[in-house]
DNA sequence: GGCCTTATTGTGCAAGTGTATAAATAGCTT
DNA sequence: AAGCTATTTATACACTTGCACAATAAGGCC
């Protein structure tokens, strides 16, 4: 009468990736107090028992899918950099507006967002594992702020460039914020359309004419 | 042999904020899953049973914990607009400076908001809350920069100051997030400099001069 | 000072937690 | 087709959790 259940193996990757993505899902649900490895593994399709097989505890499995989420944000994120023959100005203005779109503004990434950064002040690798981020995150942003007021000959000291990139990086992460919990106040594009000018204001630039030439 | 424990009674008003004092001070510790009854009542100096008798639930000490939190981070930053016969600039300047400095600037109320905030999504409760603070707040800026352009002889329409209270207030917001996650990082002051000169740029006022007249 | 209210403690309980480990079977190798 | 191995299930265990409730004593009232 009790049959056990049917399964399939998969490869090791796959089913990491899955317990990974389900751990995700968990958390944006139900928060960290809610994601059980029971849950988790119930979302994966799969019995508790064989998280264990795949990480050595719940806090490593918990790690690994921060890590997951931070890899991917900051992918997305740096991806509208890589412009070939754009001037700087709009390379600046296109990395601006990805990150204030979907995917990126996003309630269930700023909810994992969250939820994990919330415990930074607590658990020292998870601080860590921001800083890194962040710092590269900004570093990005700096590059590009230095080109913009190349092409535009002039010539800012350090102390100048990494204000600048502070201050950009706060409207961005700001404006993030505010799209993410309550995208239904803006209209689609508007908060891309605030930050640029914000940051162009930021930075001193003329604004932008119709184009000629 | 075995002793009862000797307590003493206190007011209402007195235990419910203890217990609720207590309860931020767990989340911010470990986090809302370990923010347990018998933990919170530990760090109270009460036993668990006591919270029953002040809060129906563990669900609704947590909510009036959050609009605790939530009550006493906007009420600091409403206190600095109060100044009496100040220009609408310096208010503006201080309101912006109070809330780029401590106690707002602080890694243990960032985490509590963090940590309550990763559960908006899922929590139409506390969605609500953060919603009404949110546009509160905002509302604020929005006033204060109408006085600042109004001052300025300018005459911007709504929608322009939407935008502009919108932006002032992410830029706020995201100066907060690096100043709370990273203080070190930052000289006394850098923060509230950059955010002040940020969004006087955002509304296009003119470089502070020195004092004449 | 004795009494009465109720704030507070202590204990119990069912449900759920992470971890450990034994038993089963899917799918490759030969 | 049989056998092996390691992926997967299932069960057990000690512990914690939120909640319920009976027992107690603190402190104001007469």
């Amino acid at each position: 009468m009790n049959e056990r259940r049917k399964f399939r193996r998969e490869g090791e990757e796959r089913r990491r990736q899955d317990l990974i993505d389900a751990t995700l899902g968990s958390v944006a649900e139900h928060g960290l107090e809610g994601a059980s490895l029971r849950t988790i593994a119930l979302r994966a399709g799969v019995t508790a028992g064989l998280i264990r097989h795949y990480f050595p505890g719940k806090e490593d499995l918990l790690q690994e899918a921060y890590a997951a989420l931070m890899g991917r944000m900051t992918e997305q994120a740096k991806a509208a950099l890589l412009m070939e023959n754009a001037s700087p100005r709009q390379r600046l203005a296109a990395f601006v507006t990805a990150n204030l779109n979907a995917p990126i503004i996003d309630a269930r990434v700023f909810s994992l967002w969250a939820t994990f950064i919330g415990r930074a002040g607590a658990d020292p690798s998870l601080a860590r594992a921001h800083r890194e981020g962040y710092l590269g995150f900004r570093n990005e942003v700096e590059a590009v702020v230095a080109e913009v007021l190349a092409a535009e000959q002039r010539r800012p000291d350090a102390n100048e460039l990494r204000r600048h990139a502070i201050a950009i990086n706060a409207i961005i992460d700001g404006l993030w914020i505010e799209g993410c919990l309550a995208a239904e106040m803006f209209s689609p594009g508007e908060l891309a359309a605030i930050g640029v000018k914000a940051i162009e204001a930021e930075l001193g630039l003329a604004p932008e004419r119709g184009k000629d030439k």
